[in-house]
DNA sequence: CTGTATCCATGATGATACTG
DNA sequence: CAGTATCATCATGGATACAG
């Protein structure tokens, strides 16, 4: 089956649609903590440098709202709470992975133009 | 050569870099504008749903500081401006082509989930 | 046509303190 | 440990009018 070519129109609208779903400072960084073996609250927070819990706390339900990331409550004493990603959060992974690289790049020519 | 594996903080620091130069609603939709050759102010005006001048100029003037687009002035009668994408720009495409394929697989799965 | 100038609303983020 | 509550600030974006 041939690909289909999508419009200009449906590729803008597309776009927004992952930008809005992914947007703001912290949301793929926090996934990829997760994704890292950050399950704890906690955890996370000490992986993302500068988040404070305020906008941790948020976030966190945004993504699971978006069910990127699922929190379970462990019923232990004390209760502990872990987050996890979901295989849909997954798909994001080409995505993310491409944004890295070029992040990476961008940072090396940014060196080369502009040196400290 | 083998593929160097980044750590954590890398990919968070490289992603937020990325983040950065592509945030908001309309970098990237007036990048895909330009490059299917709306190369005047109004027509990329058009391309790009619901943005108005005000933004569409402060986002053209923030996307040439990143050296992702380039205003050239026609000495013309009256005076014509035309806008194109850099080399540079192309190299966003595989993060750009990722966030189409999964905006429009994510709108599917929302349709599914929640039919109107 | 290609913008600039105001003014304003909203949301995103930050600092800090506090709770169970 | 895992958050919530408040308060403050700032950037983004939108409406409208106007200028060269």
């Amino acid at each position: 089956m041939a690909k289909k070519e999508l419009s200009i129109e449906q590729k803008i609208k597309y776009v927004q649609d992952t930008l809005f779903v992914i947007s703001g400072k912290w949301k793929l960084p926090i996934m990829i903590a997760i994704n890292n073996g950050n399950n704890r609250f906690r955890d996370i927070q000490r992986a993302v440098p500068n988040i404070t819990t305020r906008v941790l706390s948020k976030e966190l339900k945004d993504l699971e709202e978006n069910r990127l990331v699922v929190r379970t409550v462990y019923d232990s004493l004390p209760v502990t709470v872990s987050y996890t990603v979901t295989p849909y959060c997954k798909s994001l992974k080409p995505m993310v992975d491409e944004m890295i690289k070029w992040g990476e790049n961008h940072r090396a020519m940014l060196k080369k133009i502009k040196p400290a």
